[in-house]
DNA sequence: TAGATTGTTAATCGATTAACAATC
DNA sequence: TAGATTGTTAATCGATTAACAATC
C-alpha cells in the first residue's frame, strides 16, 4: 500500500491513469501477464520509469515473471479510487457537452454522468443521452443531495469563470473545463483542462 | 527571430499556445502591454519561465514597459506557423466528432475543418456542421487535393489504429486522437491525445 | 539451474527559479 | 532621474535513466 501517498510527485500521478488504460485494454486481450519492458514499449517510454513510479504505491510484480495484469490492474484502480462510480454532471448542453453527455465511455472507468445543465431556456428540459437539462439554478441543491465531487464545464468561454464559481460554492471538487480559459479557484478544488486548438497549434510548431 | 527552432525543449512549444491564449484575451479586453509578472500570475506559472521561454525565439519586450500585447501575440503567431489558416480533418462522425465539426472555436485560432469521414452507410451524406459526411474511401484523395497535413480521430477506440494507418498514408503530418488509445505512427507524424476520462481520473487521487 | 525481471540506488539529464546587470 | 521590467546567467530543483543485486 501506500507509504507516503502526499509525497508522490504529480506527474506520477497522472502518468497512472495511462498505465491503468493500457492495462485494460491487455485484460480484454486475455493477456495474463505483461512486463515493465512490454508496458514501456507500448506507452513509447522507459520500462525504469514505470518502475519507477508503480515503486511509489508499493511492489506489485514479480522477478523473471513481471506483473498480473488484472492484479496490477486492481491495485491501480484503488490507488485511484476508482474502485467505485463517482457521479459527475456537466454544465453547458452545447455541441460539446451534450456529446460527452452521450458518449458511454466513462461507464467502466469509474464515473457516471448524472447531471446536464444549461442556462439557455431553449435547452431545459431537453432529453439529451437520457438526462434532463436543467437550469444553472438547481446546481447547488443537486450537487449537495447526489454529494457530487466531479463537474465537466462546457460553457462558451465567457461565463466559464462565474459557471466554476457556482460549482466551487457547491462543493464541487474536481473541474474539467473544456472553455479555453484559465480558472481562479481555491487552492482545495483541482481544474485540469482540454483545449483541442491548443494540440493543434502545438504540433503545427512543427510542420 | 528564431536561432535554433529545432533545440527548443518540446514541453516550451507546448506553453507558447497556452501564452498565445492568453495574450488573444488580453487583446479582446483591449490591454496594450502586458508583462512577464501579468502574464505569470494570470497563469499561475513563474515569470522567469515565460520570459526564459520567449528567449528561446528572440527579443519581444522592453525594460521597464514589458509587452505589446498585439506585437506578442503577432510574434507567437508566426512562431507557431499560426499566421494562416490549416485545414483539419474529421474522421468519425458520431458524437465527438459531429460536436467538433461543429465547433466554431476553430477559425480564430488557425484552423478550418474542411472534410468530415465515417465509414457508417447511414451517416454517409448527412449534413453536419455545414459539411458532408464523406466515406473514409474518399480519405487519400481529399487529403491530397485540399493538400490537409492535421486530422482529427474521434472513432471508437477499436478502429483507431486502422484510421491513423489511413492518414498517415495519406499524408497528414499531424493527428489529434480522441480514441483512448495509443497509436503507432512514423516519427515523423506527430500525435498528440484528448482523454477527458484520464484527466477526471487523475483528479479522483487526490479526493 | 539459467534466464528473466523486479525494485532501488546513484548518476545523469533537463527544467525551473533566483538574481541582477542592462536599459527603457 | 527613479521605477520597472527585460533577457540571461548560474544555481537549484526535480525527473529520468542506467545499472545491478535480489530473486522468482
Amino acid at each position: 500500500m501506500a507509504l507516503d501517498q502526499h509525497e508522490v510527485p504529480d506527474i506520477v500521478v497522472g502518468r497512472l491513469p495511462v498505465y491503468l488504460r493500457a492495462l485494460s485494454a491487455m485484460k480484454s486481450g486475455g493477456k495474463q501477464y505483461t512486463s515493465s519492458h512490454e508496458l514501456a514499449e507500448w506507452l513509447g517510454i522507459s520500462s525504469a520509469q514505470i518502475r519507477k513510479d508503480l515503486s511509489h504505491f508499493g511492489e506489485f510484480g514479480k522477478q523473471g515473471t513481471g506483473y498480473s495484469v488484472i492484479g496490477l490492474y486492481d491495485e491501480l484502480r484503488q490507488i485511484l479510487h476508482l474502485d467505485q462510480d463517482w457521479p459527475l454532471i456537466i454544465v453547458g448542453a452545447g455541441n460539446i457537452g451534450s456529446a460527452v453527455a452521450s458518449y458511454t465511455g466513462f461507464s467502466h472507468r469509474g464515473f457516471r454522468v448524472v447531471g446536464l445543465f444549461d442556462n439557455d431556456p431553449t435547452k431545459i428540459g431537453a432529453q439529451i443521452g437520457g438526462l434532463t437539462v436543467q437550469s444553472n439554478n438547481e446546481i447547488p441543491q443537486f450537487v449537495a443531495d447526489s454529494h457530487t465531487q466531479h463537474a465537466m464545464i462546457t460553457v462558451p468561454a465567457q461565463y466559464a469563470q462565474q459557471v466554476a464559481d457556482i460549482l466551487v460554492a457547491s462543493g464541487i471538487k474536481a473541474i474539467l473545463n473544456y472553455a479555453p480559459i484559465n480558472l481562479n479557484v481555491p487552492h482545495n478544488v483541482h481544474v485540469e483542462y482540454i483545449d483541442p486548438v491548443l494540440h493543434l497549434q502545438k504540433m503545427t510548431y512543427y510542420l
